[in-house]
DNA sequence: TTGTAAATGCTAAAATATTAGCATATTATT
DNA sequence: AATAATATGCTAATATTTTAGCATTTACAA
């Protein structure tokens, strides 16, 4: 299992890995939109090629620029990502962390039935710990 | 507002970071054990006061070792990360967010309850979106 | 109070990340 | 088919991060 949070990637890959993740898919010219304190056009082709060899992405053609994609499925490293999340600032505890998530959103009612709906799915379904 | 893992810290700087919040105060040593490929203690300590003078942290004495803890309180830094995972792998969609936390958790019926209880209080209480 | 263990202060070297430039290729247009 | 616009390929300079070493201080114990 890879986390592509890992540990390893530095301050721009990170920005560029979150890019491409939010777009699902980008070309050079989206990243460096969406890219804060934007370098220049060949640095962000630089890193994305970093970014391929490391395995984090890849990239088919369109025409004549590459679009470039993550390897490791969106909802798979977003998973991660919440895992790193509620261990490093809730106790390890993912009540805690949902309680925050809703009691910070300000969600309609439509959203909080299906959430209650998935709750009482979960107490029927899955064995409890 | 500023947000620790903000885009500016370096690799090491967020691996420290993340140790000190889950731990919620740690000395030179504590995040020395927590680090993966772990430096020298000098190493540690450099960033430790890098991370200080950049805001992030503040230290106390305690005996003749320093204690650090984050400046930015943990709940407020935790719903922060959170903000940009969701933004990034949930379509902005705090309920998908947490739809995929219940789904995964397996809680525990009493952790479910809990749940049940703080959705029910947010579908009187508050304004709906 | 003197010695020792264990901490910090400061500085600089080494490694890595970030950046951009120039050459070349590709696509679309006239 | 020639040209222009817009990509990529490759390379090297610069900046930042990461690292560790040596000097000094501090707390405690003998």
């Amino acid at each position: 299992m890879e986390d592509y949070q890992a540990i390893k990637l530095s301050r721009r890959e990170r920005q560029i890995m979150d890019i491409v993740y939010q777009r699902e898919r980008a070309s050079v010219a989206d990243v460096l939109e969406d890219l804060p304190d934007p370098p220049s056009y060949s640095t962000v082709r630089a890193l994305l090629r970093i970014l391929e060899e490391k395995g984090y992405l890849t990239h088919k053609k369109d025409g004549k620029r590459y679009i470039y994609r993550p390897t490791q499925p969106r909802h798979q490293a977003g998973r991660f990502a919440l895992k790193q999340i509620f261990q490093t600032f809730f106790d390890k505890s993912i009540e805690k962390t949902v309680m925050t998530l809703v009691s910070d959103a300000n969600l309609s009612d439509e959203e909080l039935d299906h959430l209650s709906q998935l709750i009482e799915q979960a107490k029927k379904g899955d064995a409890p710990s």
